[in-house]
RNA sequence: GGGGGCGUAGUUCAGCUGGUUAGAACGCCGGCCUGUCACGCCGGAGGUCGCGGGUUCGAGUCCCGUCGCUCCCGCCA
């Protein structure tokens, strides 16, 4: 026997007549002493049972005794109903199901929040996540997750990409994020770490004569949680040999416009634009621009150079951007609150309005200056002041907050962009010492093959990332394929040559032993399908996510670890939480 | 590590400048109900106001601390 003929959302006037078996969940029942009511549940919909005593004495006796989210299984006749009893709400609502055999499969405790009930708790529908899951909203979230993720596994199949496996268990890598590490029962005192992106193993593919890799694949990093960030996510990670920068961005954009297609969204055109680093971040102060609202950043060094005002004088770099409404007093308050909490030290302004300009630095700017802030009326200028990196990112995070709260945002604009013409090198505020930008692999720009060492500032990478209304889905590049040149570059981020065999041996052995030139991407698929399904947080696509305390309200997990296993990996024993402090 | 927001029945929330016995809706329990669809009507149970301390004649309300969740900064090659 089956459990059913038909998904509850299914009959139509077609259906009358016919004899059918449902199953789903009680969604409400509507009991009138004789007559009960019950809307039945599953994913694809609802269908009302009519349960009458006069048809079934039975099936009204088990009628009775439905509470919310009893799992039944009911039989009967498809009706219609009459024309004053349609419900125009429910797509089923022409129809109902006159019952005569009605089963409870299982029963229901009261449930700890109503599935209808919106702004529940999150920790609270992520301690109860099997009942979350029941809601149309978690439906759709990871029914679309599954429809964008089979639609980019074709999309790399038309282009002719292989699906390799690469191993979660791998060598810890000092550089870049924290590793999650996992105990070795076989040889105690020793880990291996999970993870945190296949980046060696695909260039190894390439490196192997697999052409053209994918993968849909978790990677874990031990870093604080976020809206966009969690433990494990999924990546599409991909790799090409024989492959410039512009056929890695053919094949993500392929990818992306293939995903919006497949959910019915009208994908992004084709292709899509470029913007250089510099320019990114002088005009938005943010290597992932949102270019859906203007208030792009403007520089006054020139003219503040010679200012009476000592902090522009003094200061490396003044920009300024311009707010359209003219702020007041509390709401400049509010503003540099904001800017100082990102490490600013005040925040100056100018705001005119109605014909009057308002500024405690006024007195302080020559006309030269006023005429380069120059700026409409019921406008306000907000400036930054200090050194460079610090004026562009505190600006930058003033911009989004600005447009946000001025309602400056396109919310129905999908603009796809790429980041181009990253430095390969960055300098350690601190020690000043050179490390790479993104990853170690990544291949300078076309025609370099040498730089000062010492000084690598002015080296640009083949190096590109993907951003979405100012969400970075990912990045990638084209890699270091010739064994000297990641040996250079390996030199000027300081790393001795012992080293760079310790850690690096088998790639650089790799590269030694016939390497085609390559490149490839990686993007954030929960971020991509976060943004797709319009929720502002990963967490809203992933089946069973953690909370940002990295605790899983669900299962409980993490637990202490056993003296037992500490014992056999050979760690030192740490107390559990309660105990310390 | 730092900053902001939130925390009151099972759930979502209200609770004013401190002042009787902390309320509403939904849910839950009992009763009535044969055309409802957020069914209706009657009755009922249900609270460590996150926790601890303080101020006060009196604290859900004010202050300090702490815990939890959340957003952000740092961090995330």
């Amino acid at each position: 026997m089956s459990w059913r003929d038909v998904y509850c959302g299914e009959p139509r006037a077609e259906h009358v007549g016919r004899r059918l078996t449902v199953a789903g969940w009680a969604d409400t029942r509507r009991d009138h002493g004789g007559l009960v009511f019950v809307d039945l549940r599953d994913h694809t919909g609802k269908l009302q049972l009519v349960v009458n005593p006069e048809h079934s004495a039975e099936a009204a006796a088990v009628a009775h005794e439905i509470r919310n989210e009893f799992v039944l299984q009911a039989e009967g006749e498809i009706v219609a109903r009459a024309p004053e009893a349609v419900n125009p709400n429910l797509p089923t609502g022409e129809v109902e199901l006159r019952v005569d055999r009605l089963t409870i499969l299982a029963r229901s405790t009261p449930l700890p929040f109503q599935l209808d009930e919106e702004n529940v708790d999150e920790t609270l529908r992520l301690r109860y996540r099997w009942l979350d899951l029941r809601t149309d909203r978690m439906q759709r979230n990871l029914r679309l997750s599954h429809t964008v993720i089979s639609s980019i596994r074709r999309t790399m199949d038309d282009l002719g990409f292989v699906d390799v496996w690469t191993p979660s268990m791998t060598r810890g890598t000092p550089e870049g994020a924290r590793d999650f590490l996992t105990p070795v029962r076989l040889q105690p005192g020793t880990f291996y770490a999970l993870a945190q992106s296949p980046q060696l193993f695909k260039q190894l593919c390439m490196i192997g004569g697999l052409d053209r890799y994918y993968q849909i694949c978790t990677c874990w990093r031990d870093e604080d949680l976020r809206a966009d960030r969690q433990f494990e996510f999924r990546q599409l990670d991909l790799e090409l040999a024989f492959a410039e920068a512009q056929d890695v961005l053919d094949v993500m954009e392929a990818a992306v416009v293939g995903a919006f297609e497949a959910v019915g969204k009208t994908p992004p055109p084709r292709p899509f634009p470029q913007i250089g680093f510099d320019e990114a971040m002088a005009r938005y102060g943010s290597d992932k621009p949102d270019l859906r609202f203007g208030v792009e950043i403007q520089d006054a060094t020139a003219v503040t150079r010679d200012s009476e005002f000592g902090v522009f004088k003094n200061a490396p770099c003044v920009r300024f951007i311009i707010a359209p409404k003219a702020y007041s007093r509390g709401e400049l308050a509010k503003l540099e609150e904001a800017v100082k909490s990102w490490g600013a030290k005040g925040l100056a302004y100018l705001v005119r309005d109605g014909g009057e300009v308002r500024s405690p630095i006024a007195k302080f700017l020559s006309e030269r200056e006023l005429e380069a802030f120059a700026a409409g009326d019921g406008t306000t200028v907000l400036f930054g002041a200090g050194e460079e990196a610090d004026v562009a990112r505190v600006l930058g995070l003033l911009r989004l907050q600005i447009g946000r709260e001025l309602d400056l945002v396109d919310q129905e604009a999908d603009l796809f962009h790429w980041i181009v013409d990253f430095p390969l090198f960055e300098q350690d505020e601190d020690t000043g010492a050179w490390t790479f930008t993104h990853h170690p692999f990544t291949a300078p720009a076309t025609g370099v093959e040498t730089w000062d060492e010492q000084s690598p500032g002015e080296v640009r990478g083949q190096h590109y990332d993907l951003v979405w209304n100012g969400w970075e889905l990912g990045s990638g590049s084209i890699r270091i394929h010739d064994v000297e040149m990641q040996q250079r570059v390996f030199r000027t981020m300081g790393l001795p040559p012992e080293e760079q065999q310790s850690k690096f041996g088998f790639l650089l052995e790799a590269l030694a032993m016939g390497a085609p030139p390559h490149g490839g991407f990686a993007m954030g698929i929960d971020r991509f399908v976060a943004r797709l399904v319009g929720e502002p947080d990963i967490r809203q696509v992933i089946a069973f996510p953690k909370v940002s305390s990295g605790d899983d309200p669900l299962t409980g997990a993490p637990t202490p670890m056993p003296a037992e296993v500490l014992a056999e990996s050979g760690i030192a024993a740490l107390p559990p939480p309660a105990d310390r402090g």
